[in-house]
DNA sequence: GTGAAAGCGCTAACAC
DNA sequence: GTGTTAGCGCTTTCAC
């Protein structure tokens, strides 16, 4: 194993001159072709063995770079530190393992340029495709990867220039809506006997469909949705919980319900809550569109909206799986109401 | 464009031909090694203008192959979906791409052979180093990286093989007992005035660590500890929560106090003691080795321990950026105690 | 200041 | 049934 003792790691050609037998054979029978070459099962097996006793490992960047493939897979995530996104990572790292893909998970902060680079880098790796997840910007990486001819599916948020599998916002903020309304104490009259929607950014597509969801049931229901009812303040926790306080401090207490537009801003709302009486937030039917185990464990009820992760995962690698389309679909999951 | 035309990526061939430019000249400009070339200024605008102009991105694959080195860099963790190890993710990634580098993180479900595998996997990529976290034999790892040359660490669960960045598992946990056994409410007596540890493999190093640190200040602070104050029912919420009830049973009530040791377990835990009326478990100190912002809402005082995915990081990146030791080290970090 | 050519480790067509 | 050979796209010596 001269090579090998020089440094480098051993090669189909360390394995070729130790067996005597050509680095084709080797390579085949290295990598599994070796059936349809015919050769001859014997020589396989001293092969495998002298490759296998020298730790031999075949270097997949070479084979790559031979084959254009490189049996890397890539998805882009704002943050990995958070249930929902980490939920689709631990996905999305299945269903690339079931296809024998090694999965490359790249976080991006939620800045534009950022994912934009991040994509970049994964095209040229050669990744075999990408599941681009919560993008500030998807069309615009849509374009990047339509420019390389990379396949790729946008998750949770949806894009124009590629198929979509995202959340059914507007039905779990429906249904999530629904439910608050049924829990509401009866009684009260004025601004204090409505729903209010707080947190995310009304721009962003999912915060938009439950605000519709939100707005649509709650007219049906209750009456006209006021401006004043949506504080779309942003996904920090320290705003929601601003946001909590200026609403408190407006109503002169708390309203029949909350509709939390995530867990982060739900930090927030739970923050402020607890600067409160219990009898004063038991009044208050409180929702939150997004889950957490240990949410569900508060002093008071609450009632989570779960994605189903999987499913978002699954359904974007049958799109994947597929061959291309000639028009982009968008499919909607039904995410899980949770009651505590 | 002729090679883009066919369908392929285009190429630095692709630059050469359509600016006269040598592949080599091309190549320069395009990675920055230019300068030392002495490119004229001119040339190398052109050249860059004409590769932006078609959209042409390295193949870094390619390049890898040719410099030996991929641009990679490896982490595996247990599991995506995890508080603590999607904190070490977001810091891995930080320090990443601080040093230029694509995270390649990959979850093994705590499965010895998917760690070997995915290890291995990492070393055909050509990684330039890995993180190794919570991996069930880390020497076993080491050792795979050793035959290619691969530099590795262990974070969070120490090796032999290797150095490691570790949580300061033995004062973390004597810390929270002193607390715990502070809060405690005098009075009661026999086994019930005693703290019990609840969660965790006793043969894991983190878990031993812990109940070493448990034990020592129970034993300085109220008596000896007896076998029965320790349960380490296992990683499930499930197991904790039966955990949970037996003790319960056998004491005829919950103990003085309650040394919970993860997230995982204390999900379990608090699946119990909900079951539970409120001025039963009033009476209980409670503490979590590990944090969750959530669990810091619930309707009793807990104590949590949270560990320093920051400064776990970045000694380790620290100690992969300096030339390799000749001795393992182990850095102990200490974490961060936070009480609700 | 720039080009030609060799080669990183592998695969696949084509020999025989 | 197995060997020879020509690249995959890039970097890097060496030449001029």
């Amino acid at each position: 194993m001269m090579r090998a003792e020089r440094g480098r790691k051993t090669t189909i050609y360390d394995i070729a001159d130790a067996t005597g037998a050509s680095a084709s054979t080797v390579s085949a029978v290295l990598n599994g072709t070796w059936r349809q070459r015919r050769i001859r099962e014997e020589t396989a097996n001293y092969i495998r063995n002298t490759a296998e006793s020298v730790g031999y490992s075949a270097n997949l960047q070479a084979r790559g770079l031979r084959k254009s493939r490189s049996g890397l897979i890539g998805m882009i995530v704002p943050l990995h530190d958070n249930r929902f996104f980490s939920g689709l990572s631990q996905r999305f790292e299945t269903e690339a393992r079931a296809r024998g893909l090694c999965p490359v998970i790249v976080s991006t902060s939620r800045d534009p340029e950022r994912e934009v680079s991040t994509v970049e880098t994964l095209i040229s790796y050669n990744v075999e495709s990408i599941v681009i997840t919560g993008a500030t910007d998807p069309d615009a990486l849509s374009r990047l990867c339509a420019q390389s001819g990379i396949r790729h599916i946008n998750v949770d948020l949806p894009g124009k220039l590629a198929s979509s599998v995202i959340s059914d916002n507007h039905w779990g903020a429906a249904e999530l809506t629904r439910r608050l309304i049924e829990q509401r104490r009866p009684g009260s009259e004025g601004p204090r006997s409505k729903l209010y929607f707080l947190g995310g950014v009304a721009g962003d597509h999912a915060t938009a469909s439950r605000i519709r969801g939100f707005s649509d049931v709650h007219h049906a229901l209750i009456g006209p949705v006021d401006p004043g009812q949506i504080l779309a303040s942003g996904y920090e926790p320290d705003l929601a919980e601003a946001g909590m306080r200026a609403l408190h401090a407006r109503l002169g207490g708390l309203p029949a319900g909350l509709f939390v537009n995530s867990t982060i801003a739900f930090e927030g709302v739970v923050r402020f809550l607890k600067t409160l009486q219990f009898d004063e937030f038991a009044q208050c039917a409180i929702g939150c569109y997004d889950y957490d185990v240990f949410a569900s464990f508060l002093h008071f009820p609450v009632t989570m909206v779960r994605q189903d992760a999987e499913r978002l995962m699954a359904e974007a690698f049958a799109i994947l799986d597929e061959p291309a389309e000639l028009r982009p679909r968008v499919i909607e999951i039904r995410p899980e109401l949770v009651a505590f």
